[in-house]
DNA sequence: TATTGTTGTAACATCAAATGTTACAACTAA
DNA sequence: TTAGTTGTAACATTTGATGTTACAACAATA
């Protein structure tokens, strides 16, 4: 049981938005490049963003954009646009605990709080990092390795 | 992408061996008919809890019990013993970001960090939460739904 | 020691999800 | 009208979760 690389190739595709928004038109492909998957991974995703009303995306003559201040966009907001939780619970629950059995009665009532309490604590911890956050990381680390590779040049 | 129902099961073993153990020999087949999977899973979960210290199983005769004090195994505990996260990673991150790309060599500087720390969080509440408090939570619900159908049958 | 009830495991089958790929229609700016 | 895009369908492949049958290994006991 992994997340999976949906999440990290979403929150690759804002960086890239962010850092390349100037610069570059931001379409499908350019994404797909920095990403190294197939550019029709990168457009479900995009359409996935997008419908959660996170992004942008012109049809037609293309280019995706951030929809909202970065510092409004969490990374569970990012989570929950790319990963599809079963009835929203993290915890897959066997489907027929024996009624007949006490035990079987109480596994549920008994586990289903707790199991929500450790989702609650990932969500919340999610929720307190922003794209801002990552965007702010982002631009320190390549312009400190761009000093970095100034300096070894002269 | 959700946890694996190994997880929900395995605690549900420790239920009933705790809630039976006394009245019942604890095999695969009982556990099974509580729990209403097929015996094989059992054995095979049994196979991992064992593994992983928390269980000792009797060949032969025949017979699961708890090996330690029931405050001293956590869900994080039986969450590593049955769930097998690659690498130990609970996100998965795509394979091959463009080194030759200023964010695709930042995305694993830049996010690493932040999806330990939400890991973290998770573990922490799991590692929060033992046996002994669902042990006791199991008590209270079998006893109350006991006496309450006890009241209703007078 | 032969029987019986177990556990441990191999060897499958099925299903769903993650990921990758090709192809093409729909769209829009130039 | 063309060229570059996006949106999406339709597959293929791989992996994991789950279920199932079958049988060897084992240990208590009749």
């Amino acid at each position: 049981m992994q997340v999976s690389s949906r999440f990290t190739i979403a929150i690759h595709i804002f960086s890239c938005i962010n850092t390349f928004k100037d610069e570059y038109k931001i379409t499908g492909d350019f994404l797909a490049s920095s990403i190294q998957v197939n550019p029709v991974i990168i457009r479900k995703l995009l359409g996935q963003l997008k419908e959660a009303g996170l992004i942008k995306v012109k049809r037609g003559s293309g280019g995706a954009s951030i929809a909202k201040e970065p510092c409004l966009i969490t990374l569970l907001d990012v989570f929950n646009s790319v990963e599809s939780l079963d009835d929203g619970k993290l915890f897959h629950f066997h489907e027929n605990p024996n009624p007949n059995c006490p035990v079987g009665r109480s596994i549920h009532p008994v586990l289903d709080g707790r199991l929500k309490q450790i989702q609650q604590a990932m969500e919340d911890e999610m929720q307190s990092i922003t794209l801002e956050d990552i965007f702010n990381d982002t631009k320190k680390f390549i312009e400190s390795t761009s000093i970095e590779s100034t300096s070894k040049n002269i």
